[in-house]
DNA sequence: GTCTATAAACCGATAGAC
DNA sequence: GTCTATCGGTTTATAGAC
């Protein structure tokens, strides 16, 4: 098999909850995009909606901090590179009719008080994306508690601006916020004038 | 009457999408809380959910405004008023077991791509809430298009740590970004060093 | 006009045939 | 292990008694 009912099936969730919501999805919807069995999908996830959405999450968690360090890969100088990471956010929503943004923060608001299990794995996953990022500007000589302070800066305002971008429909929160967290990193740098 | 059948479904609708958000929280459950007959809402609200859930943002929203626009006041300069608003997030996140944060961002994230009429409403309020930081930027002697940026930067990190503080229980990104905010907005001081 | 009862659809989850 | 049929419960919304 090239990609197997399981695999679909956390794809086609992964995708549901990013844009409806943990709540806002069914199950029902997420098999039918598949194009799996619905009772298949308790045959691969005997836990039902909150182990498929656990999977989902972290197999999406994975995908994008891969895609965010690809995206801070391609420039030499770490100042540059926030700045395009932001860029490719604010792109990314425009050429997606601001659908596509980041698949964990909805789910993570949902859940934070409703779903203690699920609360759980969204902060694994915030947790990994900050231990990476904080990694990152350390290696650029910053002292590892402001490397961390920046790691938090860049994440949440990346996903201050999907909350305002999508509410607006208008890129110009994200690129702004671009620019101030570019200027941030730039000021801690050691080498910085 | 003290406080309307009206008045006390939309209070109690605001809290529920606040901590449980726009798909998870039932009308019944809103009704049985606001101790009104379920067939009230329908008379007050022939609009049903949406109708209620727009007019719960905009009373929310304005009310989340003044108790920010309180803070910022209570502080004679704006650098130590940034800090002190993050504080006071971090401070009530922790009072409310995590639960009391922003009354519009998940609704915002919910509705974004499945519900147009109410992702305007919520556009709206994070509009309102960056004329007013805007201007009181602006007050202080900063250029207006640098006002606006240092706006989108505090109410997208004041989400953003909203976001990682519920998900992980721990209010250290919060007051991480009060340090970093504030940081910024001193930099941005026409008085600046 | 306040409130109860219920409609019609959908939810997550399960049983069981094949 | 694939798939259908359906369970009991809940959803939004409405009809109609008083």
């Amino acid at each position: 098999m090239a990609v197997g009912t399981r695999e679909r099936l956390v794809e086609a969730a992964a995708t549901s909850f990013m844009r409806q919501g943990y709540a806002g999805s069914g199950l029902k919807q997420i098999t039918v995009e598949s194009r799996a069995p619905f009772g298949s999908l308790y045959h691969f996830f005997p836990g039902g909606k909150v182990e498929l959405a656990a999977e989902a999450l972290r197999w999406a968690g994975a995908g994008y901090a891969q895609l965010v360090a690809a995206v801070l890969d391609a420039s030499p100088d770490v100042v540059t590179a926030v700045g395009d990471a932001f860029a490719a956010a604010a792109h990314t929503l425009e050429a997606t009719g601001y659908a596509d943004a980041c698949p964990i923060a909805t789910v993570a608001l949902e859940v934070a008080s409703t779903n203690e299990p699920l609360r759980e794995v969204t902060a694994e996953i915030f947790e990994s994306w900050l231990d990476g990022l904080t990694a990152r500007f350390a290696g650029e000589g910053i002292a590892p508690e402001r490397a961390r302070e920046l790691a938090v800066l860049f994440v949440a305002a990346l996903e201050g601006g999907f909350l305002l971008s999508r509410a607006a429909r208008r890129v110009e929160p994200m690129e702004a916020l671009g620019r101030t967290v570019a200027e941030a990193v730039q000021a801690a740098l050691p080498a910085h004038a």
